[in-house]
DNA sequence: GATGAATGAGATTTCATTCAT
DNA sequence: AATGAATGAAATCTCATTCAT
């Protein structure tokens, strides 16, 4: 009953006082508790049973909070490419650096997080069969990943860092292509790969494609 | 539209004589039966029974033959990576021009035979969380086709057609990753993607990533 | 006859308030349920699901509660135990008298309620292969057996009643043998077999086998 | 094509010529399969196609030859019986010592041959339930094996060697429950037990109970 | 005589979902 | 809000049996 929120940063978090704070740290349990399993066992082989559990919780808890075990893989789905989105969303730099920096970031973010990259591999994974529940939430991920980094191969070509002969969404899909095709062979053996020999291939591959013949060379 | 059974090509199989061809028949017809229902609905969802079934067959057939599930998708990973490999196998040509030809097959195939590919996507994709049982089938042939690619960009070197500041190992990653991740999205989204610019773009990637000066520019 | 439903013990019980009432309630009728099957039709002929519906639940029920069929043989064969447990804690009189006295009650036991016994034997008999996955429950319950036998010859020879020449030891495994052995007869052919000659005779070993010299013989 | 039956008793047995010895080679090679099986397993965890491939056969020779598995089980119980009809039938002296005798040959054939005791025990245990495929070839067995114990019951009393107090009947079954009860309790728990111990008191138990006085106490 | 391909019933188990507490 | 008892469909796998070779 005491009211003094003392530590509540560093301490766990403190038993919440109203019903929303409690709905919303048990789903929060739940979305990350989802997240795990997923990674570790694949989309069908994760129970909403399990999840709960996982979270702390009891075995109904999944569907009182979301309906259904296709809801709760969507929501979760969603989460795992908020990863991807922050890192292109926070690279800086002219359009041809942003787009050679986004290499290094995304590689190094799979080796970084590699639970949280998982999950996303392991759901895009599942959305690749023609009738999966996930593949529309993919679908749009995709155009939209793809259509911002079309913008800054535009926009490259617009200030002239990035050569003309290249056609931007072409370019987008190919980038996104080799970025997640790499990522998802690091996780399936990460041992048989060195990163950082990949990940300087890659960013070779983008700087020799795009960079107008002003650009330094690398 | 032919009414006449003289083609005994497409019509179906007449009952074989031995044991040894109805097993060989019956395994066939299985095989292309799971490949078939994991490409539609993946690997968690397609049930043994459904591939009797799929297949002309009874229930218990699979387990008759295979033994478990989890041997035949392994043999249904191993069948649906041979397209792949008889796609590298028939390329011809100096090293350079044979990665860059690799593009046009590699994404063309997809093209022209969506269900052959969506399995081998499909079963890749499985493959993605930790504890997948077809995990293993795919590290051996990921580590196949990354050995062959480089071995290809090292004859480039030697033979001067391929430039010596390349990582052979990084560009064969990086390759099979672009290729591998631009197919995925191919197969996610047919519609929001014209094939053609892929490809060319894709093209254009690996030959400016590894043509020696000397070669000619596209 | 009576259509009066006063009767609370006999009729079926109301349908419980609490969680946990429900939980004994079913888990109480799933025991009797496999109690009843396992005497008809032995262990590996019942089936789980059977069991569910012999108890007026769901096929599902009995893994929700016990999580795999060896837990609810294990549980079934640990009461079926009970019965015996009960005779011989039940027992009074100085030892030889206790002895002599558990024979009737033993095989009457079998006679009186031919059902729970029978569960008791098909779960014994159960037991005999070597890979038997209820062996364990009975290694200790026929230990616990032979040790309360063994400890009321050894008094019996403290007091006098028991002759000296008579290892303890032996003796409880020849009367738990002698006993279980004619009991099983018993229940595989009942027809065939007069109770009242069998006890008395049986009754007239343990005494002759254990009656000191001063004690009266029949 | 050979005539010459040389080590007949010492070498593998010579391919045979007739139909006849194959097929009686083939059948025994089954029933010892079986026997093996069935001690191990039990009754209901052995499979048929287990059986002949034990035997050195293919799956489907149990059905060719027995029909059934049911007649294939009812077969095997009754060559388990074979060893104990061979026991009580080996035995010689006056009515009171072969009774005695007994008990020794009984209790250490099982520690002698457990395996073939084991599949004894196993199919009458598996007879116990109400609805055993087997049961009734133990009905049989135990009646013939009681009638036997009983004549030499009878015939003691005749010659003055037994006590006529003892009802031959109720002794035949208390002997013959004894017998196996102790075996069974042998078989559970081998290490549990001292078997000198156990067969010492038993042939105590059955000369105490039917010595007449004139004769020998031990 | 012997094989083993094929069937299909049935076993155990898992699990998403519903619902009363 | 949260629990967990209960359901019943569906999954994998086993297996006795049939039958063509």
């Amino acid at each position: 009953m005491s009211s003094t929120p003392l530590n509540s940063e560093t301490a766990a978090p403190a038993p919440p006082r109203t019903k929303q704070e409690r709905r919303d740290q048990a789903e929060r349990a739940l979305l990350d508790a989802a997240s795990r399993l997923v990674a570790r066992r694949g989309v069908d082989q994760t129970s909403v049973a399990d999840v709960g559990a996982e979270a702390g919780y009891s075995r109904g808890l999944v569907n009182h909070h979301f309906g259904s075990k296709v809801v709760l893989l969507q929501r979760v789905a969603r989460e795992s490419q908020r990863g991807i989105v922050e890192i292109i969303d926070g690279l800086t730099g002219d359009p041809l650096e942003l787009l050679v920096g986004l290499v290094r970031s995304y590689l190094t973010w799979v080796a970084r997080e590699p639970e949280a990259a998982r999950t996303f591999f392991a759901l895009w994974g599942a959305s690749l069969p023609e009738e999966s529940v996930v593949r529309e939430v993919f679908v749009e991920f995709d155009r939209g990943i793809r259509a911002k980094l079309e913008t800054y191969v535009r926009s490259g070509q617009e200030d002239g860092t990035v050569r003309t002969d290249v056609d931007p969404a072409g370019a987008a899909a190919a980038i996104t292509g080799m970025l997640r095709g790499t990522a998802a062979q690091l996780l399936v053996a990460p041992e048989a790969f060195a990163l950082e020999v990949a990940c300087t291939t890659c960013e070779q591959f983008v700087r020799r494609m795009l960079a107008a013949p002003g650009e330094a060379r690398r």
